[in-house]
DNA sequence: AGACGTACCTGACCGC
DNA sequence: TGCGGTCAGGTACGTC
């Protein structure tokens, strides 16, 4: 699934084409997502105008001229698109149309995505969003905040970066970069990750985020940003997905491990 | 409390 | 060409 970076390209791609435009019409072809859409769906929608549209984590929040949200998640394969007037095609789950006539699609093979909606002032104590920790690029996001969260957990790092409690928006992919561009082991207890090591990680994190946001994403099977295009940032891999290819930094063959169910790659020269 | 396995769902890909 | 097995960007839940 799109990860932080991704979510933030689909944003910016949305509310270029979104703020300032109404719902003139919403349909839904497939409500049970991860979660099914909420009662009245469409017609909580109609008429609404967009004033913003927002992120927190993977999450996209688009606000209305009623006080609601629309919280948006796109799961593993959730991709959001305008397009033109074809005739929707499989797992197109909701067709938003918009007042100048065009219109955005919700897609979603796998349908771990969700929808809800949510009033504005109730937004931050929302189950889905109350528990997420700090937002990695944000300035208060610091090394002692981060040394903090992992501090006296005895779980592997890469397990640690992917909890959401933790950090919020990295997923298995930029956890493994991070890592990589940290020097620092997947296997490694997080307790153990402190000083210096949590600023190397900190910078690490805020680095490839902030490079793969430049590059507008990554795309791999199924991840088009909310224009169509393809981001480019997978040319960028140091070792995700990149098993006995060399390790960009000092050659040697990067290595896939599993860790919780998940691939992890790594460099076992350089990450410690 | 925290860590682990499993479930949700479909498609792509690989080997036979 | 078809079939079965494996894997995939995420999260939530049950169990220990």
């Amino acid at each position: 699934m799109p990860e932080l970076p991704e979510v933030e390209t689909v944003r910016r791609g949305l509310a270029r084409r979104l703020v300032g435009r109404r719902f003139a019409a919403v349909t839904v072809r497939q409500r049970r997502l991860r979660r099914p859409l909420p009662p009245r769906f469409a017609e909580r929608l109609v008429g609404r105008r967009v004033e913003a549209v927002g992120r927190r984590a993977k999450y996209l929040l688009v606000e209305l001229d009623d006080g609601q949200v629309l919280l948006v998640h796109l799961g593993m394969s959730g991709r959001l698109f305008i397009d033109g007037a074809t005739a929707p095609g499989a797992h197109d789950h909701v067709v938003f149309v918009l007042d100048d006539g065009s219109r955005l699609t919700y897609h979603d093979a796998r349908r771990f995505g969700l929808m809800a909606l949510v009033r504005r002032d109730r937004l931050a104590a929302h189950p889905l969003l109350a528990g997420l920790g700090p937002e990695p690029l944000a300035a208060d996001f610091t090394a002692p905040v981060l040394a903090a969260a992992l501090a006296g957990r005895r779980t592997p790092i890469k397990a640690a970066l992917l909890d959401q409690r933790v950090v919020a928006g990295l997923g298995n992919i930029y956890v493994a970069e991070a890592l990589h561009r940290a020097g620092i082991s997947p296997r490694r207890l997080a307790g153990s990750v402190g000083g210096a090591r949590a600023a190397n990680l900190l910078a690490a994190i805020k680095d490839v985020l902030a490079e793969a946001i430049a590059a507008g994403g990554s795309s791999l099977r199924d991840y088009v940003q909310a224009t169509g295009e393809l981001g480019y940032f997978q040319a960028n891999f140091r070792v995700y997905d990149r098993e006995g290819r060399p390790c960009p930094a000092c050659a040697a063959p990067v290595r896939r491990l599993v860790q919780s169910g998940r691939s992890t790659f790594y460099c076992g020269r350089c990450q410690r």
